[in-house]
RNA sequence: GCUGAAGUGGUGGAAUUGGUAGACACGUUGGACUUAAAAUCCAAUGGCCAUUAUGGCCGUGCGGGUUCAAGUCCCGCCUUCAGUACCA
């Protein structure tokens, strides 16, 4: 019998879907386990032999332990809503949702071939209105949410409301808007409907509000900050600008601390822990507090501009430091161009000065700013600010490398402890004090806080960095004008996106105030569009719909002619970005039919939290800390049972592509083989890599009818030969470089591409594809099914295995589990080849060594194990065979063949048994005749034995 | 600059955590089978030297160190990749 792949593979997929192998079960008394994949976005190019990796490694993993007796969940699911659908459907007119569909399609086919155990019947897709009417209804949850400090996890609004109603919110402890006022009791009762609503956005988890955001014109959209990639955007490249918009945004930065602290708990990479680290950007300091000279301060200060900091007025400038420390070194105060009090301190002599340079920086883009950041420039204001201590006066100037974003937009200088300051002093020629005790500032700024001692700092002189700063925030908070304080880089989310394919909000506006729509009228469907554009008045593709208002008699979408501010009001037209959709689906899984709630508490008791996520690191501080914000959240509000949604996580690598490339002479239509290539001025040219073959030789033919251009191109060959040259870069169609899954399969078989994919590399590694190395698993499997089958059909028998067979198995069974709970799937491949070669040439045919083999390999190659498990007679899948215990006395051997070094060089080996001693060994050794040859009769100074393992001879 | 990861044959990569470096595979070369090709099988394959079998020397990015013994541990460099960056 031969080994037809194509045959059996397609005869086992065809068995699991029928059986519903892999359906798992939210009853069972078994232990649970739960496998995550990162869902794919369905793209039109389909996928290739690259996408597939961290799924088949995951595969491996939930089949190794549903053999373990576990009741394994491996759902998976389609992130699809998603750009390329729009652009697709802006440059087609195809709805978005039948491309999608015709994507999910082919998803679904590829990965069927693959042989995944997946649970198809908890399959999510975040375009479907059945699953987005969840994320709506989380959405609901956050608006009708505040963070409270003072418990430090999120509570009701309406407890809000009660507090405002009984005090006022100046003992309120909240995570909010800078910009709150105080009020008292009296005072909210007093506001209207629109101003107490107003008030509470400040407040709410996400809130509607006027932010700096970054805009893509090209895209028509604002983008979040990891969608900006080097200045331009993502997806695209194009660039990027800073815009004022009015935008729904998501108050992660009340979370920013327990996202930071979290990462203790979840077992993580380390450089996504960092990545996720560095993203929240915590830093530990003061804030200080310096007020402004009035001399020349235009009067028309804002009076009731008040802040919850007591002790603050309008014209007083909040830096944020964190060396506190330093405070005596300030010689000059910078505030970002765009800082809010320039205009009003700038004194009437500068003013013609500092717009000149506000037009100046704000004409150039944040790309510009960032790629140039050597140059110095700034400009003064005319004002001072008093020092808080020595009441000296301190000039204030603006410089662009001040960022509005970051603290409150303007620090303190101090140029002999920090290098930017020093640069931005010497360049303007402001004085650098030095108080530091014994530093050296005269060419650079000292930057070491920890080898020094603060000198001609009054109060602080003589101490460390460490005492200084406390006695400096004590001092500051005596005045009024300070205290310590942590900042995070962390900003919060703007969730609006001026698009067309991504979930619907359900809100509508009543007298400019947002107001949520009931859960029991979810979900709210995105509406049919004429184009997929924005409006020619600039809105959001949204505002193209005829059919887009809310009627609050009826509760339904209905005409927005019907519209009359009274019953019927208008709907929100952005739609939310990416990563909402893919920012609970890990809950939605558990329980994913389940119409009355995202997950019953049955399910979630359950199933509790992902156990192994495995999915690209590219994700790190979009995705995968969105979903940690989410979780927190709904950890807060009783929802779910942990905070942290995945236990454990690993990022796969990347399968890059192996692009080939021709040679063109430069101005002909002649090419040149890559070894000639240096006698010619060239250009190289990218061509299809499956016209070449493993000694990177073109098939010349082929070439020609592949485009036009090489029709009657001529070639100048080697030994008669062409050879291209070859680069490792991203799979993509345009280099050319693309290895479709299919045609793998079909040619070699899923179980060979999952082998072969495995045998790679380390799973979490970067490494090209190379198609002719794929022969190798191939025979291998070859090799495999010849153990069981040869011409005459099945040999197996039901001999009594011997010690050598025993020996192989127990010996494969303990690699192989060692090797999938330490996740280097590529190692197990060549132990199974080394296993098989070696029942190869055992003879081996006994079943109660074969049959146990097939279960160690069913996780990685699931279709032949299948199919031979099946040949030897058992009735049910494989999948739910026990996997062999190793049993480590067959491993025990009687004697083994010792090295024996001389200085710690191998020189020969000899054969000892084992239950020898240390003396015994010793005295063998040594009256080997070998050993005497070495010592020439001299006396060894030294002998060491390890039993086991190595004698070495020091002489 | 900072943070993280990594440097081993022509290539992808192993090495039981300090104990025979280069498993396994690709590629290459030679051979068998075949009219031929494919497929399959066998042999060789880190470098250098020697050879009658046996052998010898050098080798894990570079330079030191610890140790009977270092790819592995320590110190100091170099290089590559990834993330991040005027973060006060």
């Amino acid at each position: 019998m031969k080994y037809n792949f194509n045959e059996i593979e397609a005869k086992w997929q065809k068995y699991w879907a029928e059986n519903q192998t892999f359906k798992a079960n939210n009853d069972s008394d078994k232990p649970k386990y739960y496998v995550l994949d990162m869902f794919p976005y369905p793209s039109g190019a389909g996928l290739h032999v690259g996408h597939p990796l961290g799924y088949i490694a995951s595969d491996i993993y939930a089949r190794y332990k549903r053999h373990q007796g576990f009741n394994v969940l491996h759902p998976q699911g389609y992130d699809s809503f998603g750009l390329p659908a729009e652009q697709y459907a802006i440059q087609t007119g195809q709805h978005p949702a039948i491309t999608t569909e015709t994507n999910i399609a082919t998803y679904r086919r590829q990965l069927d071939q693959i042989g995944f155990s997946f649970d198809w019947s908890r399959e999510v897709r975040t375009s479907d209105p059945k699953y987005y009417k969840w994320t709506q209804w989380i959405f609901i949850q956050l608006f009708n949410s505040w963070y409270n400090n003072d418990t430090d996890k999120a509570a009701s609004i309406s407890s809000l409301v009660s507090v405002f109603e009984t005090e006022g919110n100046a003992k309120v402890n909240a995570a909010c808007d800078d910009a709150v006022k105080v009020f008292t009791s009296e005072d909210w009762k007093g506001y209207t409907s629109e101003q107490q609503q107003a008030i509470l956005l400040q407040y709410r988890l996400t809130y509607l509000a006027e932010t700096e955001v970054n805009w893509c014109p090209k895209l028509g959209t604002v983008l979040a900050n990891d969608e900006i990639v080097n200045g331009v955007s993502e997806r695209g490249g194009y660039p990027v600008v800073r815009k004022k918009m009015t935008q729904w945004s998501m108050r992660i930065s009340a979370y920013a601390e327990r996202l930071l602290q979290g990462l203790e708990t979840i077992d993580w990479t380390d450089s996504l822990k960092e990545s996720q680290r560095n993203w929240i950007g915590k830093s530990v300091g003061a804030s200080v507090v310096f007020k402004v000279i009035e001399t020349e301060v235009t009067p028309s200060l804002d009076v009731n501009d008040t802040h919850l900091e007591a002790n603050r007025n309008s014209h007083d400038i909040e830096v944020f430091t964190t060396r506190p420390d330093t405070i005596f070194g300030v010689s000059f105060m910078t505030l970002a161009p765009e800082h809010d009090l320039v205009s009003k301190i700038t004194t009437q002599a500068q003013k013609a000065e500092v717009d000149a340079y506000i037009q100046a920086t704000a004409k150039r883009s944040e790309r510009e700013r960032m790629a140039d950041v050597k140059t110095i420039s700034g400009v003064f204001t005319g004002a001072y600010v008093e020092h808080p201590f020595t009441k000296a006066p301190i000039p204030i100037w603006i410089g662009d490398y001040v960022l509005a974003s970051y603290g409150t937009g303007a620090v303190m200088a101090v140029p002999c402890g920090d290098q930017r300051d020093y640069d931005f002093a010497k360049y303007f020629n402001i004085e650098i004090p030095n108080i530091f005790d014994g530093a050296d500032i005269s060419e650079m700024a000292f930057t070491d806080k920890n080898n020094t001692k603060i000198a001609n700092s009054d109060f602080i002189n003589g101490m460390n960095y460490k005492k200084a700063t406390q006695r400096v925030i004590y001092e500051l908070e005596q005045l009024g004008q300070g205290k310590g304080k942590t900042n995070y880089r962390l900003r919060d989310a703007v969730f609006s996106r001026q698009r067309y394919w991504g979930e619907p909000f359900p809100v509508y506006y009543k007298n400019g105030m947002p107001q949520m729509i009931a859960d029991e009228h979810l979900p709210i469907q995105l509406p049919e569009v004429e184009k997929y554009l924005p409006t020619e008045t600039g809105e959001p593709p949204l505002g193209n719909a005829k059919t887009w208002a809310w009627d609050t008699i009826a509760n339904a979408v209905v005409e927005n002619i019907k519209i009359d501010m009274e019953t019927v009001f208008p709907l929100e037209l952005n739609t939310m970005p990416g990563w909402a959709g893919s920012s609970q689906y890990f809950n939605r899984y558990m329980d994913a039919q389940n119409d009355d709630a995202i997950c019953s508490k049955e399910a979630m008791n359950y199933w509790e939290q992902v156990d192994l996520y495995i999915g690209g690191s590219e994700h790190a501080t979009g995705h995968l800390l969105y979903a940690r914000f989410w979780q927190k959240f709904m950890f807060d509000k009783g929802m779910v049972n942990h905070d942290e949604f995945a236990k454990k996580l690993i990022n796969q690598g990347m399968i890059l592509g192996t692009s080939a490339i021709v040679y063109r002479v430069a101005g002909t239509n002649q090419y040149v083989s890559k070894g000639l290539k240096e006698n010619y001025e060239v250009e190289a040219l990218r061509v299809d890599v499956n016209m070449v073959n493993a000694s990177d030789e073109i098939d010349i033919e082929a070439l020609k009818n592949w485009l036009p251009q090489f029709n009657d191109a001529e070639f100048i060959l080697e030994d008669g030969k062409y050879f291209v040259g070859r680069e490792v870069e991203k799979m993509s169609k345009r280099w050319f470089n693309v290895v479709n899954p299919d045609n793998i399969c079909k040619e070699y078989g899923a179980d060979a591409l999952r082998l072969y994919e495995m045998f790679l590399g380390p799973l979490e590694q970067y490494k090209p594809w190379n198609t002719s190395g794929i022969t190798g698993v191939h025979g291998f499997l070859k090799k495999l099914w010849k153990l069981y089958y040869d011409d005459n059909g099945l040999k197996v028998t039901d001999a009594q295995p011997t010690k050598d067979n025993l020996k192989t198995l127990h010996k494969t069974i303990k690699k192989v589990q060692e090797d999938i709970e330490n996740f280097s799937f590529n190692t197990s491949v060549s132990t199974f080849m080394i296993a098989v070669n070696e029942f190869n040439t055992q003879k081996c045919t006994s079943r109660d060594v074969l049959q146990p083999l097939l279960v160690l390999i069913s996780p990685y190659a699931p279709h032949i194990s299948e199919e031979l498990w099946h040949a030897l007679g058992n009735e049910a899948s494989i999948s739910t065979a026990v996997f062999p215990v190793f049993e480590a006395s067959y491993l025990v051997e009687s004697s083994k063949e010792y090295p024996i070094s001389f200085n710690g060089k191998m020189r020969f080996k000899m054969e000892l048994p084992l239950d020898m001693t240390k003396d015994e060994i010793e005295k063998a050794v040594l009256a080997n005749e070998k050993t005497q040859q070495q010592l020439q009769g001299r006396e060894p100074k030294k002998v060491i034995v390890v039993p086991g393992k190595i004698v070495n001879i020091v002489g």
